[in-house]
DNA sequence: TGCCAGGGCGCCG
DNA sequence: CGGCGCCATGGC
């Protein structure tokens, strides 16, 4: 499948730290897996090639229906963001699975990105259904039931084997999250923090990776240090960051973090 | 070799 | 609420 698109970078996407599962064959060709399927996408400029999961699908997890130019322009008047905007304007906020990204996201705290990939994959290659050669799919709640403690930190959790599995138990014992996603955010948000393992940061992670709420601003240490910087010019409490975030970018400021979060990282890298 | 990582928990004031 | 020590492990 073939198509055009725009304010798309399939490297900047797979390399932005909201998702996991994403492996560079080259520069502009990525292999990740999708739910139950593998998709392969190579991107030339404004057109990619696809396959593995129709238009669709495809469509639904990149965010194609959102138009980012109107995003960008809402924020183009503030400096920071016109340079971090440039810098990551391929950049979207995928539609990932929610029981993926909470389970992920529990594994990021305290977490190097490499690792996290890497405790994922095997997570996905011990508990969950094999797809094709390497690809495994994430297991589902009942599959990673299954694990045992000591199998979990087999996959690289450490001390968050435990965070795990007490929440994907409550999860496969029936706690909805599909229920839970279709609340407004900040009833959303309270009802992801009874879950152990998930705190202010990792909540606002999955709302905004899985669950559309796009003014979901996560605060880790890289946007805590950026914002301190380029904001602040001193120290400030997480929740001060995030309430002010919240106050100065708005509906999209879970965007905006995005954009901030890659650029950030960006400049640390060279 | 140490420092750090897309933090959360438990406890304390 | 806000601050603090602790937590496993490997990437760099």
């Amino acid at each position: 499948m073939r198509l055009k698109v725009d304010h798309f970078d399939i490297a900047q996407i797979a390399e932005s730290g909201e998702c996991f599962r994403w492996r560079k064959i080259d520069d502009c060709e990525y292999v990740g897996v999708i739910g139950n399927s593998v998709c392969r996408v190579k991107q030339c400029d404004n057109m990619v090639e696809f396959d593995g999961i129709s238009e669709t699908e495809f469509r639904r997890y990149f965010d194609l229906e959102r138009d980012y130019s109107e995003i960008q322009k809402y924020y183009e008047k503030d400096n920071v963001l016109a340079e971090a905007m440039w810098c990551g304007n391929g950049i979207r906020i995928l539609n990932q699975d929610k029981f993926e990204t909470l389970i992920s996201f529990i594994i990021s705290a305290n977490n190097n990105i490499p690792r996290i990939k890497k405790s994922v994959e095997a997570l996905s290659k011990g508990f969950g259904k094999h797809i094709e050669d390497e690809f495994y799919a994430f297991p589902t709640p009942g599959e990673l039931a299954r694990a045992s403690l000591d199998e979990l930190k087999a996959c690289g959790l450490g001390y968050r084997n435990q965070y795990v599995y007490k929440t994907c138990r409550e999860i496969a014992a029936g706690k909805d999250l599909g229920q839970i996603a279709k609340l407004p955010t900040e009833l959303c948000r309270k009802e992801l923090l009874k879950f152990t393992g998930i705190g202010p940061k990792v909540a606002d992670c999955i709302m905004l990776f899985s669950m559309q709420k796009y003014d979901a601003f996560p605060v880790d240490v890289w946007i805590k240090r950026i914002m301190e910087s380029l904001y602040f010019g001193e120290e400030r409490s997480l929740n001060e960051i995030a309430r002010y975030a919240k106050e100065k970018f708005g509906e999209y400021a879970g965007i905006a973090q995005q954009y901030l979060f890659f650029y950030v990282r960006e400049k640390e890298l060279k």
